[in-house]
DNA sequence: ATTTGATTTAATCATTTGTTTAAATTGAAA
DNA sequence: TTTCAATTTAAACAAATGATTAAATCAAAT
């Protein structure tokens, strides 16, 4: 059997919480609650609800940003790979966290500043490579609209699914075979683009 | 000079606030005092807090949609014409209201079934029309492709803009620039993806 | 000028919410 | 077994928050 700590049940429930009602939404009461703990716990192992959130924060934004960092700053990873690897990637983790990018760019948006540090390193180390990859296949879009159309037509089913959904355009049952379809796609349609 | 009744005073101060820092996290109080009224006129004009949210939220979504249904249902619009206008009306309604993207679709995510109804209309409408426009140029993209691609390159800009500006991916200053020049070159790329 | 209904104000209520406190319990070390 | 720190519990506190009330003010109609 596995053992979770006290500690652990409260990250969970916070994680769960949070990330589906937003920070304001969310009580601690009911994460006490779902994590089948005692109120005062929360602030006896995090503080405060708001450093228990950005506990939370801070992995979920290492998740969203995992999956692309790597990937984009290696040299010997031609740009078609890069591409797959991108959709690849982040079709498949949000397939496992649907509300994850709304809730990062939702609480972004109040809380820009918390941000600002982790998201600068993954771009000034992979950017460059890019450039240099762009220049030599003779390309005239920019390395900005290349990962800003990848990263659109990859998270965009994700982040307006409940529009997507709610409007008959895919229907909910049929929403994983469409963005698993999506994945091969969006690369021909990329390199279209690109080439 | 203009004359504003108080009833639209607090329909503006809800607007802004309630865009600005959702439905949770946004006091009855912050409202009145933003409006310059009193704290029980909210409640005298408009009964609660949350129907106040919902009269909001009803208008959001109007402009929203609104930018769409008109020009996809049209037959004597021509397919290329119709991304243009999609991507032109956005990107323009877009910049004068920055926070609306995210906003509807975070509250979407809480709330889904205030939405289906108005939601539902406009594809109905519009999906036969441009299924038709589709088949007459022996396309090989699907309607749901079409629409999805036009609006994330269009949308997601808006979406992720805390993402892109504080990733320095684009400057906050460019930003207006950034998407202006993005308009013509999505209605190039979404041809090169569709013929 | 008076009346009448609509609008506005100030004060108060009841509940919710994040946090704290002090006591109880647990479990390992001495 | 005793001791002692870590953990957990139950209760309470203070502030915030959505809502209500009753009185005051205003503006138009009579």
């Amino acid at each position: 059997m596995e053992t979770v700590t006290t500690e652990e049940k409260i990250i969970r429930a916070a994680d769960k919480l949070f990330t589906q009602k937003g920070y304001a939404a969310t009580r601690t009461r009911d994460i006490a609650e779902e994590a089948g703990t005692n109120l005062a716990l929360l602030n006896y192992y995090f503080g405060s609800k708001e450093k228990l959130f950005k506990y939370v924060v801070q992995g979920k934004l290492k998740m969203l940003l995992g999956a692309m960092g790597p990937a984009l700053s290696d040299e010997h990873i031609s740009l078609e790979d890069k591409i797959s690897l991108i959709t690849e990637n982040y079709t498949n983790l949000l397939l496992e966290n649907e509300e994850l990018p709304i809730f990062i760019l939702n609480e972004l948006t109040v809380n820009r500043e918390l941000f600002a540090k982790i998201t600068q390193n993954t771009r000034q180390i992979a950017q460059p490579v890019l450039e240099k990859q762009l220049k030599e296949r003779g390309v005239e879009i920019s390395t900005t609209d290349l990962i800003i159309n990848t990263l659109s037509m990859t998270l965009f089913p994700f982040i307006a699914k409940p529009l997507i959904t709610s409007s008959g355009l895919v229907k909910e049952e049929e929403f994983v075979k469409f963005v698993t379809d999506r994945k091969k796609k969006i690369i021909e349609w990329i390199i279209k683009i690109t080439i």
